[in-house]
RNA sequence: GGCGGCGUAGCUCAGUUGGUUAGAGCAGCGGAUUCAUAAGCCGCUUGUCGGGGGUUCGAAUCCCUCCGCCGCUACCA
């Protein structure tokens, strides 16, 4: 089965924040997810360059737009890898298959009447890059951007006829309740449509940065109607057909809440009215907060309130895992979510320094200490002695639900609460290390249970947390049975036959490093 | 103004077809241990379940009202 997902693509004024990477990681977690089931995943980001504000930030640095795009958008692609973030493409809509996407795009719904020119005067805020109605005016100005002039405004530009297509939105709505999720959203988008839609301008006069209009080049496509096109034109519309039908519709749109009314009535209506299928699902994100340390408040992440945490700031002083593991988490993806360094610090000691992390050393150490590493004779031991009570298969369900239904944090805690815990009491009730003084047969049992606990627990956290799941997997030869790339969730159900297991742990001085060495946020000057 | 959501232990939250002494994680405290990143395990404490009223044998859970916060949206000006 093929799964196209994707993310919004961003503004590439400014560099990415936290709030930013949330998105990617959360896409990114379903991504990973479904390549281990077995789909033939097509996972795409990407920059959003064709707008006005970029152009006015390429001039401000006396670049032209190109090279600043191209810059910015290498900065961007480095930040994602460094978060581990698995896409498969990352698209600038300056490129050249955007724009021979888009023409045809727009030509298409031209043709098939749903465009039309009309002439319109009104105050245009350069902010927003958007005319606003007299209502959302407030004093003379754009409550979004008080300092600046609104400018008034009179030119011919094409409209979209998005108003005829409110009733067949609503069928679509009622045909597929799952289309918009969480549910929430959906709600608001629902009465939205039924309030009444307005045509939208969908094209500016007299900039030269942008995509022409092919039936009018002294206009450029305006920003939605061409951002939204990133996601047929990265996979081939208009320069690889076959690659287009075969990859299209998408599986998932990952969004930021902020912009559900854009993919779920706008960009399903520019589909219909251009003949092409709907994206199957539309998931809008909560929106993450800056909570101070010092005061408590909880804030909108902003430039102007100066509480923009970078990502790269938390990945080099405390890893990538540690980041995805943060916000996978501590934030419902569906919800809102808040960041302070005080709470990053505690969930990562509490959750991946004495848990996660101990359970790995403990479990290598003895593994080291008591048989040098070599586990001989394994095979042939039963390993579900340490799961006591609980029921793997049920879990090994629940979880594909939940992560499939973007509900990540309440994965990770089972996995924590279920399996973690049953390893970790395993040891404490068996007591390998008194057994070894007396035992070394029933030791060994104990620790074999102990390396299949690290397997499992390898097999459920991989899309979370991938180095960290690679790492527990390589920490014994669990490769010469199945290997890696190829493990699914099915995985986790039972040992596959095998060699005798040993130690393939990276060992400093005979011991496994920490993986997550504890953080002292005032050593650590955050 | 309309629609919707939220307000539960110090913190983050679970918990609605109403029903035994209201739960989890984190933090805190105590205990027994020592393989381990002074981690892990066991046990414990705190709650007027936003305020008030009502329905009921019985409400965090239903109804009314008030307060506070938030989302979407309308209109007036």
């Amino acid at each position: 089965m093929g799964f196209y997902i994707t993310t919004a693509i961003d503004y590439p004024n400014s560099r990415p924040h936290i709030g930013t990477a949330f998105e990617k990681i959360g896409a990114d977690v379903q991504a990973r997810f479904r390549r281990m089931e077995g789909d033939a995943v097509h996972f795409l980001m990407g920059n959003d360059e064709n707008t006005i504000k970029v152009s006015q930030a390429a001039e401000k640095l006396g670049l032209e737009p190109k090279p600043y795009v191209d810059d910015m958008a290498r900065q961007f692609r480095e930040v994602w890898a460094a978060l581990e973030i698995s896409n498969d493409d990352f698209i600038q809509t300056s490129e050249e298959r955007h724009h021979v996407g888009c023409r045809k795009f727009i030509q298409a719904v031209y043709d098939a009447g749903d465009i039309y020119k009309k002439s319109y005067t009104g105050l245009y805020c350069d902010g927003c890059e958007a005319f606003k109605t007299d209502k959302e005016i407030v004093d003379g100005r754009c409550p979004n951007h008080p300092n600046r002039e609104l400018r008034r405004v009179e030119e011919e530009n094409y409209f979209f006829r998005l108003s005829a297509f409110a009733d067949r939105l609503l069928a679509h709505y009622e045909a597929h309740p799952d289309f918009i999720q969480p549910e929430s959203r959906r709600n608001e988008i629902v009465s939205l449509v039924k309030a009444g839609l307005l045509d939208v301008s969908i094209s500016r006069k007299g900039f030269t940065w942008g995509i022409p209009v092919p039936f009018d080049p002294d206009q450029t496509i305006y920003v939605w109607f061409d951002a939204l096109l990133n996601y047929i034109t990265a996979i081939g519309y208009g320069t690889d057909e076959e690659r287009f039908r075969s990859t299209w519709p998408a599986d998932v749109h990952v969004i930021g809440k902020d912009i559900t009314r854009f993919h779920c009535a706008l960009w399903p209506a520019m589909l219909m009215s251009a003949g092409l299928p709907l994206p199957k699902r539309v998931f809008g994100h909560g929106f993450v907060y800056r909570k101070d340390e010092g005061t408590g408040e909880v804030q909108k992440i902003s430039k102007s309130l100066g509480n923009v945490v970078e990502p790269m700031d938390i990945i080099d002083k405390f890893s990538a895992e540690g980041f995805r593991h943060y916000f996978m988490s501590q934030c419902p993806f569906g919800g809102d979510g808040e960041f302070s360094f005080e709470r990053f610090a505690d969930a990562y000691n509490a959750g991946l320094a004495n848990n996660l992390g101990n359970l790995y050393s403990r479990t290598l150490s003895m593994c080291v200490k008591y048989f040098d590493g070599k586990l001989d004779g394994s095979s042939a031991i039963d390993p579900t002695a340490w799961l006591a009570g609980l029921d793997l298969g049920a879990l090994v369900e629940g979880l594909k639900r939940q992560i499939g239904a973007f509900e990540y944090n309440i994965a990770l805690q089972r996995i924590w609460a279920e399996v973690l815990d049953a390893a970790n009491r395993y040891i404490d009730t068996t007591r390998p290390f008194s057994l070894a003084k007396t035992d070394l047969e029933a030791t060994k049992v104990v620790m074999v249970n102990l390396a299949e606990a690290i397997r499992v627990v390898a097999i459920l956290i991989k899309p979370f947390l991938p180095e960290t799941a690679s790492t527990f997997y390589r920490a014994f030869n669990f490769e010469d049975a199945r290997p890696w790339a190829e493990v699914g969730y099915a995985d986790a159900l039972a040992r596959p036959a095998g060699p005798d297991l040993r130690v393939t742990a990276e060992l400093v001085g005979g011991k496994p490093a920490p993986l997550f060495p504890k953080i002292d946020l005032k050593a650590a000057g955050a």
